[in-house]
DNA sequence: CGCGATTTGTGCGTGTCTTCACAAGCGCTT
DNA sequence: AAGCGCTTGTGAAGACACGCACAAATCGCG
């Protein structure tokens, strides 16, 4: 690519960011190549293929290939890829060579979970902080942390420069920690609460909902039974009115 | 899945409404919508315009119009779309005007939460068993519901119709359930162990990771802070040495 | 009864993502 | 040193998704 840049061409608007922009489908699947590489990395393996990883993190094995080679290609052909190398690449561009902390916010039942994950430690994480607004929850220690008032979420983001907010209250109050994350200084936040959150630009929100993942699958659900249930069947009007909405699909998902 | 089959088992395919098979990326937003219109109906709204609605639901207007547009057209020109009526549509095509049944699988740190969520309820389904292999743990009674170990999984899920299997075990025995689950003749399955699952076609399989999602932020913190701490200057060339890896980027991450 | 304000439904251009298929590169063997 | 099998990297084509922009439909009002 532009690794040099020839002489003759001065001051140009250059795009050569130190990281390489690369399509978010991309992004989203870096790290399970990760996880699966260092899965191979702790059973001895010191190379793999494009195939054997590609399954081992469940996708085709072409597209493998194509995203690692926005990474910048680091592998021999008719050999495979360097594990440890590729680990050490795929870390540098997700930004993981430097361990980022992590601001909880909401200690209820899903919060508690996450603060005794280890799954945050051993992937590149540190819980920095724990933030509740029940006075009884306030001051409460959980795993070697203290759980403090949200009102001081704002003035400890910025002092712990806080990389990535996580918030685990109810949908009532995520808007709202929103705010005094972003106030905070904070550029990154992962939601759990089922709600929309507002953010200034250049402030990135991931959500997660359960809800919306059980109801994908509903669909699915619901599709394969429709479908087993008039194997060659035309059409139907699909348009159910109303009234009979509830009324509509027989027996399902008559299992295998 | 429909409860137990009555001995008579009437089981025709009467005017079952064929479902249109809908993009996958439509389907993905359609619980949001429905979250949002249901905060509508709530609040007393009768109709909501895609504007509105789109708003709520963090995304373009056109965008939603052809999502529900696939869906057969429930909007009125001038007017906009009939709230409770779209709830229906919506709830029907997401197979949600049957309860689903759904297994938990792992009573550990996690798995409490889930069990104890009532998003489950409140959004179409019903956790219908909860399994663990840890004797200490089986014959605990969580939420009114007792659970069981599970060796039994297989048998009771195919007694209870389960509709959809929630894994919340450690990786290394993910796969394990996910195949005591199929035997048990679940075909929807969602994942929160950070681990690929191998399933036979016709079982679908989602998953849920923490730690990807905080990775995916973390790149986007790494690139906002490459970006900002060189505005218009070329940069290292973008293939750090295996060496010179931690060493790399200079001061991120520096608040606000 | 007709007109203007409003909002849906969608045709279409654009960009992104996926997948196939294969040439080029690499190491091992002969 | 040449040949051979294996694996990468990528061009090209197709599939999918997105969002603009506008015609068509509907309502309310004069
Ligand atoms: N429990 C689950 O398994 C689960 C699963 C998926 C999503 N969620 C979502 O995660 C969120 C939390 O769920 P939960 O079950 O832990 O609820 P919870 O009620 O057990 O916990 C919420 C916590 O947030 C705290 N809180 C309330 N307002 C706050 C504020 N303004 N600032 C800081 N803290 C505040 C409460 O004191 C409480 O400790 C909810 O939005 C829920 O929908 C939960
Ligand atoms: N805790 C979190 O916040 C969190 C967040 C994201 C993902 N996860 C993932 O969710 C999974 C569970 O996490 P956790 O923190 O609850 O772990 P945990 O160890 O607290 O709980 C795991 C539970 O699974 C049970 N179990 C083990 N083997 C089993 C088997 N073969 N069959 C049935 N049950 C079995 C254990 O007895 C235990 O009760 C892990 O894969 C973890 O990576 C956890």
């Amino acid at each position: 690519m532009s690794q040099h840049r020839p002489p003759g061409a001065p001051e140009r608007p250059v795009a050569v960011p130190a990281l390489p922009d690369l399509p978010e489908a991309t992004v989203a699947r870096l790290p399970e190549y990760l996880r699966a590489l260092h899965n191979l990395a702790e059973n001895g393996h010191e190379t793999v293929s494009s195939e054997w990883l590609a399954t081992a993190a469940g996708v085709n094995s072409a597209k493998l290939r194509k995203d690692l080679s926005h990474l910048g290609s680091y592998g021999t052909r008719g050999v495979g890829y360097d594990v440890a190398l590729l680990i050490d690449q795929i870390e540098y561009v997700l930004g993981l060579t430097q361990r980022r902390t992590v601001a909880l916010v909401g200690v209820g039942n899903l919060g508690h979970a996450l603060a005794g994950y280890d799954g945050f430690a051993t992937r590149g994480f540190r819980i920095a902080a724990l933030f509740d607004s029940d006075p009884v929850r306030v001051g409460e220690e959980i795993n070697g942390l203290v759980v403090r008032h949200v009102d001081e979420l704002s003035r400890v983001a910025t002092e712990e420069s806080i990389a990535i907010g996580v918030i685990a209250t109810p949908a009532a109050a995520a808007q709202r920690v929103a705010d005094r994350l972003v106030a905070g200084g904070v550029t990154s936040i992962l939601n759990f609460a089922p709600c929309v959150l507002t953010v200034p630009d250049g402030v990135d929100v991931r959500k997660v909902d359960l809800a919306v993942e059980l109801q994908i699958l509903s669909f699915h659900e619901h599709r394969k039974a429709s479908l087993t249930a008039l194997p060659a069947a035309g059409e139907a009007p699909l348009t159910p009115l109303p009234g009979s909405l509830a009324a509509t699909d027989p027996q399902e998902a008559i299992g295998t």
